[in-house]
DNA sequence: CGTCAGCTTGACTCATCTCAACTAGGGTGG
DNA sequence: CCACCCTAGTTGAGATGAGTCAAGCTGACG
């Protein structure tokens, strides 16, 4: 993150994901979640001394695929969509980040993905071969990055299986319950599922369009399993909505 | 694979795949293209000493989803499919494995996906805490594992584009090219791609059924884009092919 | 208070699936 | 050696889940 401003941001600023009242390491919210969570103390100044705080408004683009990547990035607030796109417009997205999210696990010259923030972003910025070289001295960093990156490989394997195989009804089903057990480990509701995406970015991610990704949670608001709510959908019958997804 | 018998078998029996007449790392065929290939000529003595050589049969199951991982294997000879079931039976295959390809990346305590063998397979298989204690010695290796885990995961976010975007045919064109590169880079053909799986694996890797890949291989043998040739397929006009893949 | 993006809903279409029949090759045992 | 079977593949006819096109609703914002 970028070194902290020598004038704090008063109290009350501390909602707007533009301001902290804290930029360093060990005040960090998403520590405990994120691939940091592999360093010590005195490493984590190393980590810190190459961090820049940077911010991004909803729906501006952070990276482009094919771009060279000089720079990977640690969600720290917001969500964050990761995409790719077909010549004539198609588009799929491959994941979304939450806070405590990694994004450039692969450490590769170009970006696989263009990535662009669903509401404002922040996040920590680290040169690439900056980040690089503390990799090269930190074996056990290596090794959470590498833990990370199967764990992404697993995750993205489950959700070939949900493109390939599942219907629309398994599909939305199994979403927002990934989304429920994504917010619960960031200390969310169990009840109130927030969706700061679009029916549009929902049904990208789940090989669907944005029809019938909206009758879908429409019927399953009829069929009393939620309700739809401002910025996401509340479980009524969560038992429902799991046999749906087969879990 | 099993120890080396103390007689060498004739030298005719060489095409069978059970059996090879140099079990050396030194002399593996598919070194180059593997990850021991981030090995030197002395670490290869200490990967060669946990090695075992491995047969399975033409459809015998390799590893079961969700088995204990006591061990990781590197391909050398046949074809194996990675897959994942449903409860009520559906399944999608997230992968298929042709000599020099890495299984067990994630060095996981459960397996995330079965594996069995689509034709004779040989493998070198290695016990996941010798393998492990490997990894621990040497970081160069533990870095071949996470470029080799993000190249798997870009492949993975590719498929996803593919599952969630893609018409049949244009999926059925991308597989066929897919396959052509991936035996190319083995030594194989432009023209002959050699299909060893069934059409049903294809339509499970696909997310699509197999009367449907049966269909739209006719119809490009129909319009001249290929020929239906024993275990394979023979490209006459590899653009058209190309350009419905959208490459 | 008009505009616009996001969302919902309805009517109809169509790509792919389902069900079913048929063919071809390979292996086995009488 | 051939009759049988079994697996894999092909093809057709009809069904259907999800897509397309279109209209209207709603809330946020200038």
């Amino acid at each position: 993150m970028a070194p902290q401003e020598a004038t704090k941001p008063p109290e009350w600023a501390a909602p707007c994901p533009h301001e902290r009242t804290d930029t360093t390491c060990a005040g960090c919210k998403v520590r405990g979640v994120s691939i940091c969570a592999a360093l010590d103390a005195s490493e984590l100044g190393a980590l810190e001394a190459i961090a820049e705080d940077v911010h991004y408004d909803a729906r501006e683009t952070i990276l482009l695929q094919d771009d060279a990547a000089d720079a990977v990035y640690n969600v720290t607030q917001g969500t964050v969509r990761l995409y790719k796109l077909l010549p004539d417009g198609r588009r799929q997205i491959v994941g979304f980040l939450l806070p405590g999210d990694f994004m450039g696990l692969a450490l590769s010259d170009r970006y696989p993905f263009s990535a662009d923030a669903v509401e404002p972003v922040a996040a920590c910025r680290f040169a690439r071969g900056a980040f690089s070289s503390l990799v090269d001295e930190k074996p056990h960093l290596l090794r959470r990055l590498h833990e990370a990156a199967t764990h992404e490989l697993s995750l993205a394997q489950d959700h070939m299986v949900l493109l390939g195989r599942r219907t629309a009804d398994e599909k939305v089903a199994a979403f927002l319950l990934g989304m429920r057990e994504r917010w619960r480990r960031l200390g969310g509701s169990l009840v109130i599922i927030l969706l700061p995406m679009t029916r549009q970015d929902i049904a990208d991610y789940l090989g669907l369009t944005l029809e019938t990704v909206s009758r879908t949670i429409s019927k399953f608001a009829r069929s009393r399993m939620l309700l739809v709510v401002p910025d996401g959908v509340r479980f009524l019958d969560p038992a429902r909505i799991e046999a749906l997804a087969g879990h």
